[in-house]
RNA sequence: GGGAGAGUGGCGGAAGGGUAGACGCGAUGGUCUCAAACACCAUUGGAGAAAUCCAUGUGGGUUCAAGUCCCAUCUCUCCUACCA
């Protein structure tokens, strides 16, 4: 069979037809499959690409056959970096690589056969849609949850651009892999700390795996402690500490507060070394993040001589540092050292020589600090002294409470989502700034604040926005006063038109709303979002923030945008490296298509291993694919036509088959629904013949892995598509055989088999067991126990 | 430093506490062919002529029975990270 022709004959059918568009009926239960929407590359796609459209292709349509109104879009995230990058690099303006694309990138998805719905492309460039993003951003803004502060910030140096924390993991640049710096600047957040606990709460919904929630909960990083204010000697000054352990306060010898904290500058007049002070910070600053923990083994810091804080339980003065291993954007940015049990604490008390006093008994404290203290006693502190470690602290929390030097808190590691990028490919943030009234939001009838079509888009060296140089985009009246005024400059971060992508494709062609309410109710929530790990902390935690605060506004109807997340593998090359052109190893998806058919390909990249496993590309492996493609081509000479019953003998494996292969899609346990594909294909294969029933029943579980190759052969005997026909039901009575094996082993070991009638009784089994003759040698040894499972094993203990 | 996951043939990988290695690749032998490729048939964890013995990273344990459960230990991958 000739796979190229076969493939555009069904494909040009599927689409033309419009087979695979989402209708707005309401009489069919509706099925939101969803996959993470690609970046259209210039490198098109990837067999990684495949892979992780293949998952809820298969569900998809599987639920197609099972009746549902299935919504499986695709679109294109199109705004960010690199596409920018490779425009000034080739002096071609990114609309046009977008598009160009866009174009490519569709032809290659219609190529592998995917049954996504293309009539709801989203293109998150189109002016079309980011309107709506920008509209977003002023519902943000008015809720107060988008705001605007000057502090510091990830900054990389090589894109000049502003990085959230989500993108600087590892204190290393997302896009280019630069070092990132911490720079003061003017910054647009979106407040996302507003919602960690619901983001933490609305996992215990979540259908997913406990690596994808745990990661999500160790982001959103929750940790209960207190906080307790320190007053600083002399001044009517208090420096906030946030700890966990406030039961170890007695021990606290000294403090220390990050190098960006405002006490420096609020008490500098007290400061006798302000000089060394400000040298120490501006180092610090200017540092990468990569740096500081590089440095973590020698700590480094400066005391501040003329500061000093008083322990508000002992009374203590205790001298104040800053020190780069205190960060100001966790907790409040200082903290009570506890040297004698935190093993940083103690590394900079033994470099700086300072007092280091135990509190909890049980360690060697001259050697290093003793840090295993959850079930420890409280020593040395009058207060809690003889307490456990968590008395202690209820205890202590309740002291500071009554006494208003601090209260009990919960902190979390997560921050404020930095929302705006000195670069030109990205969506205009609809803001202007008033010398009268300050600023102002676009109104919402001016949106959308389209990007101009401009030619020099690079950065400047300052680190300004393209558009900065724009006269008629920056340029523009006040919409309150009607003055002079100016634009914001800066672009929204790439992440921004994916947190509510989801949301459009229910209502895509609207031009009156971001999505109407009545298809909003009608496909939300995603039933089943599949996508990869790394977006985990990124992605899905954003777009589930936009989601709930919508909710919130009463603009969505469901407070949690998905129900079910899986992820995938990574195919990596096949010398076991992840696939990169400089190690030449990479596997073109279309030049396999060429080759061996979307179909094989589609099978391969399910078949090669479990769904969520890392596993490398095999040139050989494939065939295996084909081949099995082959056989169930040429049984198509091999079906009694007439014979619209099940095969006999082949009735009880067709059962087992359905139901296998079925519940294996639901559980994403693609590669051994597939194997059991294989199975009942190698058994038709030995028959002389099939029934026409028996063929057909494969052809359906075979469509959603190969519809192809499924189509063509349905209409060796069908006038319809194939695409809608009921999938396959099992019945209950005829999955098992009227005889089974039964196992015979002597202590652990087998030792023989045979077979009998279902069902028999524990004495009948036993009595045939130890008939068998390579049983009867051990019955001499003395049998001193017989267990029998039912229909599966004897075992003989001797 | 913290967290999650994984270690099974030559390879990718299967196994609800109950026949370890399903399915596929590769390999070996054979059929077809002038020959090769394709296809088809057979064999294929290791040792042994065989009976049988040994095998799921390593060491213990629970159990009639452990790849699977428990304890310890090593290695690898991913995530996170001076987190107070």
């Amino acid at each position: 069979m000739n796979h190229q022709e076969i493939e555009k004959k069904w494909q040009d059918y599927w689409y033309k037809n419009d087979l695979f568009h989402a209708k707005d009926d309401d009489s069919k239960p509706k099925f939101y499959a969803l996959i993470e929407f690609p970046y259209p590359s210039g490198a098109g796609m990837h067999v990684g690409h495949v892979r992780a459209f293949s998952g809820l292709e298969v569900v998809s349509r599987k639920r197609r056959m099972e009746g549902y109104n299935v919504l499986f879009p695709i679109g294109f995230d199109a705004f960010g970096l690199p596409t920018e990058n490779y425009a000034i690099k080739n002096h071609i303006h990114p609309r046009i690589v977008t598009d160009k694309n866009i174009e490519a990138f569709t032809k290659q998805l219609k190529t592998c056969g995917f049954s996504f719905d293309f009539d709801r492309v989203i293109d998150t460039t189109d002016e079309n849609y980011y309107k709506w993003t920008q509209y977003l951003f002023l519902k943000f803004y008015e809720s107060n949850l988008a705001y605007r502060d000057h502090t510091y910030v990830n900054f990389c140096p090589s894109c000049k651009c502003v990085l959230s924390n989500e993108e600087s993991q590892g204190g290393v640049c997302d896009r280019c892999g630069s070092n990132v710096i911490q720079k003061e600047k003017d910054v647009w957040f979106l407040r996302i700390t507003k919602y960690s606990e619901e983001l933490l709460n609305g996992l215990n919904e979540l259908e997913a795996s406990q690596r994808v929630k745990t990661e999500e909960i160790n982001w959103i990083g929750r940790s209960e402690g207190a906080e307790i204010n320190f007053e600083i000697k002399g001044v009517n000054e208090k420096i906030k500490v946030f700890t966990t352990r406030p039961d170890t306060i007695y021990g606290a010898t000294f403090m220390v507060i990050a190098p960006e904290h405002p006490i420096i500058e609020k008490c500098e007049s007290l400061i006798e070394n302000l000089d060394e002070v400000n040298d120490y910070k501006e180092k610090a600053t200017h540092k990468s993040e990569f740096e500081r923990v590089e440095l973590q083994k020698d700590k480094t810091g400066v005391r501040i001589i003329g500061l000093n804080a008083i322990n508000p339980i002992t009374q203590k003065e205790i001298p104040i540092f800053i020190s780069d291993y205190v960060m100001m954007g966790y907790g409040t940015g200082a903290i009570m050292a506890v040297p004698a049990h935190n093993t940083r604490d103690y590394a900079f008390a033994k470099k700086f020589n300072l007092e280091i006093k135990e509190v909890i008994k049980g360690g060697d404290i001259t050697k290093e600090a003793y840090t295993d203290t959850e079930n420890g006693i409280l020593v040395n502190s009058p207060l809690i002294d003889g307490l456990k470690v968590k008395e202690a602290k209820s205890k202590i929390i309740s002291y500071l409470e009554e006494n208003n030097l601090g209260s009990k808190t919960v902190n979390y590691k997560m921050k404020d989502w930095a929302f705006n990028r000195q670069r030109y490919w990205g969506e205009p943030i609809p803001i202007i700034y008033c010398d009268n009234c300050g600023i102002v939001p676009v109104p919402y009838e001016d949106l959308p604040v389209k990007l101009p079509y401009i030619d020099n888009f690079e950065p400047s060296e300052e680190g300004e926005s393209p558009l900065s140089k724009v006269k008629e985009f920056v340029e523009c009246t006040c919409p309150k006063c009607q003055g002079k005024a100016r634009r914001e400059t800066d672009t929204m971060p790439q992440w921004a038109g994916s947190s509510w992508y989801f949301l459009r494709y229910c209502d895509p062609h609207n031009d009156k709303a971001f999505a109407s309410m009545e298809s909003l109710k009608r496909f939300m929530p995603v039933d089943w979002y599949n996508g990869g790990m790394e977006h985990v902390t990124r992605h899905l935690i954003y777009s589930r923030f936009w989601n709930e605060f919508l909710y919130d506004q009463g603009l969505v109807p469901t407070k949690e945008p998905y129900k079910k997340r899986t992820t995938q593998g990574i195919i990596l090359g096949p010398d076991g490296q992840k696939m990169s052109k400089s190690k030449g190893n990479v596997i073109d998806p279309i030049e396999v298509v060429k080759m061996y058919g979307a179909d094989v390909l589609r099978c391969y990249m399910l078949f090669i291993s479990d769904y969520e496993m890392t596993t490398p590309w095999n040139n050989d492996s494939i065939k295996g694919c084909q081949r099995f493609l082959d056989k169930i081509e040429a049984l198509n000479s091999r079906v009694r036509k007439e014979d619209n019953e099940y095969s006999k003998e082949l009735k009880v494996l067709i059962n087992q088959t359905i139901k296998g292969v079925s519940e294996d899609i639901e559980s994403s346990k693609y590669n051994t629904a597939i194997a059991k594909l294989m199975i009942l294909t190698n058994a038709y294969s030995e028959k002389e013949s099939i029934s026409l029933k028996d063929y057909l029943t494969l052809l359906k579980l075979l469509n959603p892995f190969c519809p192809h190759m499924a189509e063509e052969l349905w209409h060796n005997y069908n006038d319809t598509t194939i695409q809608f026909e009921e999938y396959p039901k099992y019945n209950e009575n005829e999955l098992i055989e009227d005889t089974c094996l039964i196992v015979v082993s002597v202590n652990g070991k087998v030792r023989d088999k045979f077979n009998f009638k279902r069902g028999a009784s524990d004495d009948e089994v036993k009595n045939m067991a130890l008939s068998l003759d390579k049983i009867k040698a051990y019955k001499e040894a003395g049998i001193k126990k017989i267990i029998v499972v039912k229909d599966k094993i004897v075992n003989i203990v001797v």
